[in-house]
DNA sequence: ATAAATGCAAAGGGTTTGCAAAGGC
DNA sequence: GCCTTTGCAAACCCTTTGCATTTAT
């Protein structure tokens, strides 16, 4: 909403370390675009997608072409470094890979903001369901549409859910 | 997989009669395109992708520009006879809108097969999990990926889960 | 020196839109 | 007849790809 995805500097500055790493034990060359790509994805505290990944890394002075955005992302998602959500926006967003598991989102129709939670119970019983039905479960998704606290009390407009 | 989308000629022709009447009531003209395209999208027993529909429509004899099944498709979501889904695959797919209130999906990552379910109790904790976080609950969306119980059997390769 | 990454621009898939022609009402 | 829909093609968005050039190793 506001503007700058950033913070967790420590965090953030040891991930890239972990994917300059990464590239080096692959025999890949570590570049200055590489990097400054991996800051900005690997350091957000929001969900970001390509294009937004794309600005801010600009915005810090590093001039990266789209395609190198990209490639670079694919990179990072094989590294296992940032993983990859569709929230049904039409788009990818990619958040770094922190130590949690599995995690669900919370998607507020209003301002956008993003809750991640997790419930162990409500993913035994994907589990369950996939199973009673014959499906051996491999992974599942879930986003929840609702609004969020400080858009209730605002009341603003809500932008219906994208797809159920 | 096979083929043909068909099936349940009785509550497909109910349906567009609906949609018929909806259009009426909203004076919309009738027309022979929207009825061929309503009759494929409404009596389809799989859930169809846009161009699977434009392509079966043709099929049946009757040709319509993609536009137009385009703009069908919106004007049959907004009479709320059609719902719409993502699964994760790049496009959108649809199906009839049955009085079924609200289903979860189980997809086959080997041969696409989709099953519907209904779980009341993991859609209120769907709703409890958005209240403990301060959400009004709106809708959710959850696919859970595995391999159907046929796919397994065969063991044929497995395409990975699209995204999480 | 070699193999790979970069950037640009063009292509790609799904979807939307502008506009003249066709068709309900 | 008026106003909407249709169809075609062009435009659109996000993403990928081809290719000459630059760069890490």
């Amino acid at each position: 909403m506001d503007g700058h995805p950033v913070a967790r500097p420590d965090d953030a500055r040891a991930a890239v370390e972990r994917f300059s790493r990464y590239l080096r034990e692959h025999g890949l060359p570590v570049t200055g675009q590489r990097l400054a790509i991996a800051e900005v994805a690997l350091g957000a505290e929001r969900h970001l997608s390509a294009e937004e990944i794309a600005v801010e890394t600009r915005a810090r002075g590093h001039g990266v072409g789209t395609a190198t955005v990209y490639r670079t992302i694919d990179v990072l998602l094989r590294s296992g470094l940032l993983v990859e959500r569709d929230f049904g926006e039409g788009f990818r967003r990619f958040e770094p890979a922190r130590d949690v598991p599995h995690h669900e989102h919370l998607l507020c129709t209003v301002c956008g903001r993003v809750v991640e939670f997790r419930d162990e119970r409500l993913e035994r019983m994907t589990t369950l369901a996939a199973e009673a039905r014959g499906y051996a479960r491999q992974s599942h998704r879930l986003v929840i549409y609702g609004v969020c606290e400080g858009c209730q009390r605002t009341g603003r407009g809500r932008g219906g859910p994208a797809l159920r």
